[in-house]
DNA sequence: TATGCACCCTGTAGCAACTACAGGGTCAAG
DNA sequence: CTTGACCCTGTAGTTGCTACAGGGTGCATA
């Protein structure tokens, strides 16, 4: 198949695919006559499992290790668990993170009674850190 | 002040600092004889509010208009309740969804029995999006 | 046969918000 | 007089794409 068609099948860009080839993701696939990129089943199944990680927020990296593994089936699965693990608990401590941001914002967003800026206690609250009740 | 004192005054990165001036989020201080920056008390409480409003995730650009608000005092305050609002909104979008996210990368994860990578459910899991309970 | 249109190619530059040098100058203490 | 901490400018790197510019290919239609 050809780029575009990858593209529709897995939901990715164009762009995106030539991306994955350029920093080596992808392998290179074959050529037709006229110079175009000629994909197979296993390229789609590849990209498609580049594709679920990065929406599951793994980064390049921990999926170029990720794609190793699963290139090499006789190897451990002990690293593709660290990775998914460790990937985890920075998605937990990311919400942890965000929910105190968000406490934080919607007290803020709560005191603007309108009136000019002078007044105004959202922009009086962000100058301030000590208005805050949790560290962010 | 010197750059330097600013930089632990606010908890900022020196380059950030000079960064922050570059894109004119900050204005240029005065210098000294030998050419450093020298900054004033306008300064390190425009920088503490810059730093804070980015410690709550709001983008440079909203804080260009934030600011733009606070230097006119007489300006109505809706715009800035309206920034923060919105910030507020997509704060809580990203915290569902990473919800979502940690959800589907926590069953992944629940399933790695040890063994070796051609058996690896994390692996296969990430191969196959069919395996997801949710969209993500 | 011409021409329009969808599709493909390469290469480079842009985005956000920094961060990290390289290669130099300044200044006070010992 | 040298050591070390500090400061300066300018440029390039980071992550993961995305957006051109400027060109070639292939097929249907007038």
């Amino acid at each position: 198949m050809k780029i575009g068609e990858l593209s529709r099948a897995t939901g990715t860009n164009i762009e995106t695919i030539r991306y994955y080839e350029r920093i080596g993701l992808l392998p290179a696939p074959d050529r037709t006559a006229a110079n175009y990129r000629s994909y197979g089943d296993a390229h789609r199944s590849r990209l498609s499992f580049v594709r679920h990680s990065r929406d599951l927020g793994f980064t390049i990296e921990e999926i170029r290790s990720l794609l190793d593994l699963s290139d090499d089936p006789a190897r451990d699965c002990g690293e593709a668990d660290r990775i998914a693990t460790a990937h985890l608990e920075q998605v937990e401590a990311k919400i942890a993170q965000l929910t105190l941001l968000r406490d934080e914002l919607a007290r803020i967003v709560g005191r603007c009674r309108g009136g000019v800026a002078a007044d105004c206690r959202v922009i009086e609250a962000l100058g301030d850190h000590r208005h805050c009740e949790s560290a962010h």
